[in-house]
DNA sequence: TTCTCTACTGTGAACGCTCACAGAAGCATG
DNA sequence: CATGCTTCTGTGAGCGTTCACAGTAGAGAA
């Protein structure tokens, strides 16, 4: 009865196993290991078909200490917790820069920084060169991680841009202005006249950028601006629902409303069916970020469709570009009109 | 004008200048990072000091070089991905194990093995030892990947009871047999007696045992079986209306519904409100779970609340205990009803 | 005193890898 | 034949840490 079979951890094979097994030297191994430049042909098989026999893998700890990269990213969240519960859009950004990680076969370490505390050990942990870059979400302005962040020379990238810092941190957005243009404008081709909005926080750029965007198609369509048609929530769906009932209080003559995301919009149709309007008959609805929850709605939901797979692939390609040392960037994607049952 | 100014990133210092600063050796520095045993008081204060001067922070990947720990453990997720995007409680979870991990200051890697290639690489990647352990969330049964790591002997906790794997393996999970016990005598104490169940998928723990603990009610309370009141779904939206369907084609007496889910029950309300049923009066509905979407429905849901801070936090500790050489070992965690408009 | 024990401290030697360098071999050019 | 260039290979050093071990000092017991 051998050790290797009972469960017990068994040393793994090192690259000097592998080196002797293909019959070369550490050397060479090494150098197939990072591209296969200047190793013969020969060399080059050998050393594969060793790697292949023994079971090698590399042991990143030791790769790291001397090359001073980690190979690994970290994915920070610095939003309070009630936005990670309820917004259905982190899991898929999540998912998406995970895989396109995996792709390059670099792990992300998931960070969350709600406290204080938990801001300071993350901070730390960051700056000492733990993860090589940060891919970040936090769309609030006067994030002092991020600034902090920055300060340190850390590779950044946001989600969505950032309102606090300099213009020299990367970040990767759909393009939030001109997907409130494509509803409003939808809306007024139904021939809606009376627009309501619910809009972001006003100190994030999506709250901002959507209800700028509606501002804008409206004067476009010489439609006077009326204070009394624009609510703003906080992207929750319990603030839809107070949004809407206080528009309907100060606009009952509204025929359409467009919800800068699905979640407050669900609040919408749910303080509308409460007032007895029928959607979109009565009162037309948009949405926007094509979550799930915008088909779980009843009616479905009209919404604007953030290309969230392609956000989190360029975030990545951004980071990992900027880790190989070019200069930040920033990405602006197009979003998509998705038409449904409530406009 | 220096270096350290201009955000280039310069080294950062070591364990050796943090020993000089101090004016002791390289040794005495790591006791001190190591609980502080073997050392005097004046030499332990010394240390804090020349540290906290200094700004070092322990290079991980020296240390895990020739510990042979990582110091981070695997999050790892092997449901098909519409799971991971619909389930609510996936978001809880993570976040609860991600701080539970912080609080030992651990970094939570995220792990996603959907395709096979995937599945390949990161089963490699655990077993070459880049992780301490893995935090498994995968119901289904015959999960390849499971079994390798048990057999690699990587300590393992899953959530929720493994199907498949042998006795050998720790889980948390909430007591699901005595959560559908209580929900279904709730229904009873309501006076219904034709109560029509939507069950989960019948090859994960969950599902088999909410399904048992619903039997075991209606039999004890002495009323027949009866398998036109039984189907069953996958814990999606969809399959919960499909369900109600099928239950009010094939019981249109049923007067109460138990949900396994309440992603499920949502589909649930939808169905029986196209159907014309009130709920709660014609038919009263349960759910499972306690997600946001039992308080998105309409009606709020009645629904069994899982203790998912508990589960995460347990799920911590037992691996860490694991990993620190204990035996397996399987933690149920109370339930509770929590009260709502639909029943 | 002398010995033993405990509390504490310093010093190589690893851990597994990459990197710089030196050197060998092959080939073309002067 | 020497010289240079390119391609390939092996070797030693060192990344920053922990660990085992040797050693010192002081207290208490013999």
């Amino acid at each position: 009865m051998t050790m290797s079979q009972t469960g017990g951890r068994r040393r793994p094979p090192t690259i000097h196993d592998v080196a002797r097994e293909a019959g070369v030297s550490r050397g060479t191994v090494s150098r197939v290991l990072n591209g296969g430049h200047y190793v013969s042909p020969a060399a080059q098989e050998a050393v594969n078909a060793a790697i292949r026999r023994t079971g090698y893998v590399v042991n990143r700890h030791a790769r790291s200490l001397i090359t001073g990269r980690s190979d690994s990213v970290g994915f920070l969240l610095t939003e309070p917790q009630e936005r990670f519960f309820e917004d259905p859009n982190f899991n898929v950004l999540l998912r998406g820069c995970t895989q396109a990680l995996a792709a390059h076969d670099i792990p992300l370490l998931l960070m969350l920084a709600g406290t204080e505390d938990e801001r300071r050990r993350i901070t730390r942990y960051i700056t000492a060169g733990h993860v090589d870059g940060v891919l970040l979400v936090s769309s609030h302005s006067g994030d002092p991680v991020a600034e902090e962040l920055r300060e340190a020379g850390v590779p950044l990238v946001a989600c969505g841009k950032p309102i606090g810092l300099g213009s020299k941190v990367s970040y990767v957005a759909a393009d939030d202005r001109d997907g409130a243009r494509d509803m409003v404008r939808h809306l007024l081709s139904l021939g809606r006249r009376r627009i309501g909005v619910v809009t972001g926080p006003l100190d994030t750029p999506g709250g901002v950028e959507r209800l700028a965007g509606y501002r804008e198609v409206l004067a476009e369509a010489g439609i006077a601006a009326d204070e009394r048609l624009v609510v703003s929530g906080d992207y929750s769906r319990a603030s839809g629902e107070a949004g809407a009932e206080r528009l309907l209080a100060q606009a009952p003559d509204m025929d359409a409303v467009f919800v800068a995301s699905d979640l407050m919009a669900q609040g919408v149709l749910a303080a509308l069916h409460r007032a007895g309007r029928r959607v979109p008959e009565d009162i037309a609805v948009g949405g926007f970020d094509d979550s799930p929850a915008a088909t779980a709605a009843t009616p479905e939901l009209t919404t604007i469709r953030q290309p969230w797979d392609r956000i989190s692939n360029e975030m990545v390609r951004v980071l990992l570009a900027q880790i190989g040392g070019e200069d930040p960037a920033a990405v602006i994607l197009p979003t998509e009109l998705v038409r449904r049952a409530s406009t």
